[in-house]
DNA sequence: CATGAATGAGCATTCATTCAT
DNA sequence: AATGAATGAATGCTCATTCAT
């Protein structure tokens, strides 16, 4: 759906292409995300827009996909292994999360917009078998946790893998802004707030929502 | 933001009007939905609409207080007294918001809906304040467990209040539609795919939840 | 697909409006025709066309639908009588088409537009079906000749009807153009043309082309 | 207009990029015919079309040379001579315009399709000159047999050359589709079924447009 | 208080054509 | 000669909102 003409951009100019796409998504619902705001502000015309992606679906789905490679890159950089410990997998796994969020606000709002119906079947299907993978994920961690001992065999596997997407998800990103004290629209387009958030409040609380996770789903010994 | 027009109504044609509204609210994103869709289905003149409100967003904002009230009766009517013991309050909250959710999956949808940006200040702004509201009752609610010794002085009350917030709010919600192999659209479109949901299996999720924050957040004795 | 808006509008607004898009689309083909240029030309809001119009195609087809209405009253005031004479009766029809083409040469060319694919469906089957009706006429007429030993038994009625279709219809037209010495455009906006052809002169091509037919298709006794 | 760069082309791509030239043009009306389309599925450039031919105009002119030129092979194959008899004539005439009808049903509809105006001036005045041969050829033909004596001095030269024209151009083609119980897009796209119309029915159908034809301009003797 | 026509900015999308490589 | 990216005007259409009746 992007085509290769976009591909084959200059990176400098792809790059402030994508910028600017990802601001307008990111500061407006997919529908009232304009093109032609996007190719105004980009300096581009309107034509060459479609000879980049095939349509408006397509530009927002490249924007998800490409929050999709982030994150992963995230995760790589956290060395998720998932075949030592359950809850440190976990930790890992809740630690990229939230440094992306941090690093990449507007790709996590894209995806946050996403989530909540563009009204668009296409889009919406992307998102469902992402939510999907991510919980299938969780289930086959929570399994083998169960199987090494760690996690009681009495977590109903399905509904706290639910539990767990939501929480990892949006959960966190709720209480950032809560105890920053800024709204959306502020974190969102005042980068040094995310960036001046601490190494160290980070792993707090991912710490603490550890510790609530490990008492509530541990094997009692 | 509602007129008093609007609440001189007959009864009839007042819900008929709010009927269709939440169908089409339900149904799209804010930006997609469409007031000329409503007063055609509704049979009522375009202009009336705007006599009985200012706008489109005082539309949309009165459903989401329509959608508060119900919520609220359902609160009520599971007798939730705040004053006893933490868990079995949690209990009751969850129950109702569960139960509200099957008997208004639309208004529920909408709510969502609302959640993840309309684009709109003044609806982000109500929404933001509903949220506010509901992570203060769950930290009031985390502090008198503490005080009561219920809940471990350990926990981070706010951290808390924002997780039980989402968990509550929709990763249940996720949670049933997994389990009953349904998507969005048929869950809002069929009512008695929610209906058919006993009681049963609505306590035993519930139940397995509450376990799981029990042992997460429970004072070790 | 013209809404009651339209026909409520005052007659001379609605008037305008109308000669308008006949010129608009008498003068282009169905794709190049705007409405943006008609909505311009008559002073009227883009919007407003679509509180008269479903689509572009409502438009056309509206239009169509008023030169079949327009030829109607030619073939009425005509005093067509299928019951009598096979040849009286195809004279008086061709001397009705041939005065509504003189009368309003730009219908026609809208309908001749029609006739040769507008890339619509619905245009399409609209024309098919007017020329079925047409076709069944002659058909029938035919019938009755033959029956009234007018007709040879001979003829092929079906053939003969398609035939008599495309004579009646446009094989004159062509003919008129050439005898004025004029092109299409010409005879299009410059309307004195089609009127200075006096009424001898219709009559005389007529009867020449019902000689020719009546040589072709009459019993011969 | 056609570019001697084309010429150049290897038989097979010329030959491959006119067959899709040809459908796509046969398909929808001069305007909605898209070179995109074309270049697309002709797997070239779009610049290359550029090369080729001066522009949109350009190819379709030649297109409709080329058919032009195809029809003089089916009128040389029937081995027309206007020297000897009139009738003779234009039934072999006749025959030949039907067999290309059914031999190339595409390039035919092309025909059609620029007859009704593709608001493209060239082309018009193309159509027009083309028209305006066949005409000035029938004419020649009718003189000529009233010198001959076949046909009666009375029949309006003018006139009949018109109605000939178009009976032969398009009220043959109308009954084709009548008599096959076939639509137009049917007729296009499934060639068997042009071909297995029986040489025993296009004779048939010849045969009797002329005889028609015969009575309608014979000299009585 | 109801009506519903009028408005016009705005949108996504298409397309023939140009031109630098 | 071939390429294919760039262009931008133009198109049909939608929609919240206004306002005269």
């Amino acid at each position: 759906m992007v085509k290769q003409t976009f591909l084959n951009l200059p990176k400098e100019k792809r790059e402030r292409i994508i910028e600017i796409a990802i601001e307008e998504f990111a500061s407006k619902p997919y529908t009232k995300a304009s093109l032609s705001n996007i190719v105004n502000r980009a300096g581009i015309a309107k034509g060459s827009m479609y000879q980049y992606f095939e349509d408006k679906r397509a530009l927002f789905r490249y924007l998800l996909e490409l929050a999709a490679q982030e994150k992963l890159a995230f995760l790589k950089e956290a060395e998720v292994n998932s075949d030592v410990n359950f809850f440190e997998t976990l930790e890992k796994v809740m630690l990229a999360g939230f440094r992306f969020n941090l690093a990449h606000p507007q790709l996590s709002r894209i995806v946050a917009n996403a989530m909540e119906g563009t009204g668009e079947a296409v889009i919406q299907e992307f998102m469902m078998s992402g939510r999907k993978m991510a919980c299938e994920y969780f289930m086959e961690l929570l399994k083998r946790g169960q199987e090494g001992g760690e996690v009681s065999p009495d977590v109903n596997v399905r509904l706290t893998a639910n539990l767990l997407n939501r929480i990892l998800g949006e959960g966190l990103a709720d209480y950032i802004l809560e105890i920053m004290e800024v709204d959306l629209h502020e974190f969102l387009t005042k980068p040094e707030i995310a960036q001046n958030i601490s190494e160290d409040t980070i792993k707090n609380i991912v710490n603490e929502a550890i510790r609530f996770l490990r008492n509530g789903l541990e094997a009692q010994s």
